[in-house]
DNA sequence: CATGAATGAGAGTTCATTCAT
DNA sequence: GATGAATGAACTCTCATTCAT
């Protein structure tokens, strides 16, 4: 009797959790298509293809194209947050500041799709949803505000507006990770293309630097 | 018989002027759409219907789209190389890098979509015509590495590599543009809208000034 | 032994009660979707939902949508019939006739749901249940062929052929009741809408008087 | 060189005929697939199917799926109008709407796809061109008032308010077509099918004359 | 040279229905 | 007995593109 029990629960378990894997599975396929061919190309009907179901099968798992879009957005900044917070405990604000700047960096190479995704898209976004979902974004940048702050009140940096410091650094980082990311910085004829990593790091470096009170 | 061969010629030239004209026509529909209505909305039939033609006389003068919009992103560099050049006769380089970067933030607000196709679209460049197409852009650069060469050679800012620090001064003014046009500092509650692209020319005086030695 | 015979048969019919009762459920179900929503929106899928079980349970008692739509069908007829019983009593054949017409009327107005599906409705009902479905229509029918009958026969009304007087009466109230369903009386500008619903009982009396010997 | 000019009007014509008989092609399988199989069911695609053009192919001649249900439902009214005027010239009033009952019952008989269209349809009419359309409705609806006033005011028949009387004609035959087209006397068991017909025209007859004065 | 006509492919979405479990 | 999961077929509509004339 109770191992009919144990069992039923195991099934049920199971089943969970392949649902769950499906829901991953066509949220895995949405974000590489998502990239690989942009929003516009990224149809229900070709993650349908990708992942070898029905089209119709995808609407039992998400609403509409929408939903499956704001996943992936939200997603993109829980990954980036957790980034940013393995470095809330540095001291030193100006440190904390290079540190996020440089796993910002990282995160653009490492997830060019959601980079896309998150920060380069053109906003589809419908009002209603808007509210929900841009908290995550808003966390991070909160993050940046307030490190940023300190660096201000501590004097580390040359700035004494923590709004336009915050949009500067992000900005320049945007910028390198974004020229990086739709390969304009190819017709830059500097070498092999593995050092193009290198100086992202390189010039956020300098960037650094110079910010220095 | 002479005056028939001067009459042939001409007919001919008149023929590849005519010719010449429509293409100009179709492209300068094609420009008006697009900076009006986005790409999306830039579709071949819209263009011959603005300009009264079917869409298959479109094809007589052009491959596909994709060779229309090669031609736009050209045109883009070359609007954006002529509001470089009114500041080429600027003797102090640190001053001309100033104004480029100025005009550069400038020609992002007045043809984001020009922008966003020279700058942030994926490039659908097939192979082929990419050679031919990148030479703007290149020039645009170019200007950009000799102007923050001579920067460094009159050690006026902070850099020794010519090319990181074109790099770096191009990834800041881009980041701004960019996320300025994808709607990304709206999420910023810093007043109202309007300020906005205050904010990225005093951002980017504060870097300029970051920069200088 | 025999308690345990008894056992069964109490769990047969209790199971043979819980079977009836959800098909009761599933019906219900329908007509208030049906009637709230109408015939588009009382889809398989909203009623699962509204009962709270899975798409595929409704097909455990009920061979397809059109075999829940008959028994509506078979329902409202019997509502109908319900109604004109009412009236079995009335004495004057005549009086009974104008009191059934009312009833009609009024029936078109209380379930204009219900009359689509008996009176407007392409028949989608397929050869087999054709037979059993159509029963309580023609109760109805002949309810109205017998007071018709009995008003010819007591010489009430200007007519000779029963048959043909019934389908003169019915049309007329169908007519009025339809157009009504139909919103063809909209285009006709008398007044306001309230009005409408006591203008079909006002025509009715009008032809009931006319009808008189 | 006259005969080519005469050559490509006749072309230019070949061209306008073979695009209206086009036009005509598809509106002629709308309006047979709209009675067939009702308005949810006469789908873009089956009217492509059913003529052998592509889907597409339909927009080329027409807007959207609504366009072509406004004009089949126009072209019934103006068919019906028609038919009205034939009788415009009678001079007593009674023969007048004696003819045009007579009249409206053969064109449900004649056009039952027509009539299903334009009396019996749920009115999909988005409100922006209501307007419009419903003028060839009303333009019957008008006729038949005013005759129904003239018999008034001649008093030929027992009524008083020619909005009421004319409501209550226009019930009645549609009552008789309406129910003719949906099958609903069928059931009622009356010799073969022939003689329905008969009897609309006969049931008409007594109804005429029960309304005379 | 220009085009009228047509189309295949594709978009997002909904539905009644089936079947293994 | 009940259902979770899946699907095929349908829907309206738009697009870039082709080809005979």
């Amino acid at each position: 009797m109770f191992a009919v029990f144990i069992n039923i629960m195991a099934i049920k378990d199971r089943k969970e959790r392949d649902k769950l894997d499906r829901r991953k599975l066509i949220l895995e396929s949405a974000t590489r298509l998502f990239l690989k061919h942009g929003y516009e190309k990224a149809s229900i009907r070709n993650i349908a293809e990708d992942i070898e179901y029905s089209p119709a099968t995808i609407y039992l798992y998400f609403k509409d194209k929408d939903e499956i879009f704001f996943i992936l957005h939200e997603q993109g900044f829980e990954i980036l947050n957790k980034e940013f917070l393995k470095h809330g405990a540095v001291a030193d604000p100006f440190e904390r500041l290079n540190a996020i700047g440089q796993r910002y960096l990282q995160f653009s190479i490492d997830h060019p799709d959601y980079y896309d995704l998150m920060f380069m898209m053109k906003a589809p976004l419908n009002e209603i949803s808007c509210m929900d979902k841009w908290d995550a974004g808003d966390n991070a940048f909160q993050f940046l505000m307030k490190t940023v702050g300190e660096c201000i009140d501590q004097k580390l940096i040359n700035h004494t507006d923590a709004g336009l410091a915050a949009m500067t650094v992000w900005s320049f980082v945007h910028g390198l990770a974004s020229l990086c990311i739709k390969d304009r910085f190819k017709s830059m004829q500097m070498g092999d293309d593995k050092s193009i990593n290198e100086m992202l790091f390189q010039s956020f470096a300098y960037f650094m630097e110079s910010m220095k009170a």
